[in-house]
DNA sequence: CCGACAACCTGTGAGC
DNA sequence: TGCTCACAGGTTGTCG
């Protein structure tokens, strides 16, 4: 489910509420996400909330003493809840925040798949060993036709799976690739290093203004996607080729053709994109 | 360095 | 209706 405009569209809806205020306690139903969550996780209670960041598509719950590192994985998000909402069957960690008698003071993480994360760590998150080795952020002033081009220099790997790796990029995930390329009008398959400089700079700005498009419509909303207040996004309306396979480009009207990519779905206009 | 593939899970939709 | 199968937004780790 989330890429990146999913895990911003959640960190914008989550941090007003959490900045500044104080946790009551961690709830742990279920500590087997993708990697069990920790006995620190649950003794954070007294702790206050400084910030809430992002790192690709990790969320980081600043709170003085050490972050939080959330990760969503395919199927996760949070929501806002009252205290005394039923947590379903995949609502595995609450995290209670103090001094909201009222209404909605508990932060619910959902995640039918667990493939999510959450973990601690009380040293700089850019130095633990899932973040250490990302790559740049898209929407940052680096990421453009020259650092990109600089990245696909000599990479004989086809310029999709390379835009999905992390290390490399983050935060573009297999929806925003497809998209993203088709709006630079680039063949998923094409060589990387095949890229002119000025191709590089299309994908570069295709990237940013498929991210931006994304997070402005408040995220994906395939299958279950919530922000922090339970609603939906509507980027899904909107996609050009995703999982649009033997339907018309919207702009050509050829059929969208679908392959596979180091065992992901892959959508493209083969007009459209040469 | 690369790609291929399995693994971690549950839910959904298609087809029979 | 009910079964089985393929597939799903992510990431790590192993192997050739």
């Amino acid at each position: 489910m989330p890429e990146l405009p999913e895990v911003e569209v959640t960190r914008r809806g989550i941090a007003p509420h959490l900045v500044g205020r104080t946790i009551a306690a961690v709830t742990v139903r279920e500590p087997r996400l993708r990697w069990r969550v920790s006995r620190a996780v649950r003794s954070l209670a007294g702790l206050t909330v400084r910030a809430v960041g992002r790192r690709g598509k990790y969320l980081l719950i600043d709170c003085g003493a050490g972050h939080l590192i959330v990760h969503l994985g395919m199927s996760g998000s949070l929501q806002w809840v009252d205290a005394q909402a039923q947590p379903g069957r995949h609502d595995h960690l609450d995290l209670v925040i103090a001094g909201g008698a009222g209404n909605r003071c508990v932060l619910r993480l959902r995640d039918p798949r667990r493939f999510g994360a959450v973990l601690w760590t009380a040293a700089a998150p850019s130095s633990h060993r899932l973040l250490r080795h990302l790559g740049v952020e898209p929407l940052s002033q680096r990421f453009d036709g020259a650092y990109l081009h600089a990245l696909v220099r000599e990479q004989r790997m086809a310029i999709k799976p390379l835009l999905m790796d992390a290390r490399r990029v983050v935060g573009v995930g297999n929806i925003y690739a497809s998209e993203s390329l088709y709006l630079a009008g680039i063949r998923p398959q094409t060589p990387a290093a095949k890229l002119s400089r000025a191709r590089t700079a299309r994908l570069a700005d295709a990237v940013r203004k498929t991210l931006r498009a994304a997070i402005r419509a408040g995220g994906s909303s395939l299958r279950d996607y919530v922000d922090g207040h339970g609603g939906l996004g509507c980027f899904q309306t909107r996609t050009r080729v995703y999982d649009r396979a033997g339907e018309p480009c919207r702009r050509c009207g050829a059929s969208i053709r679908r392959i596979v990519q180091n065992q992901r779905a892959t959508y493209y206009c083969p007009r459209c994109q040469r």
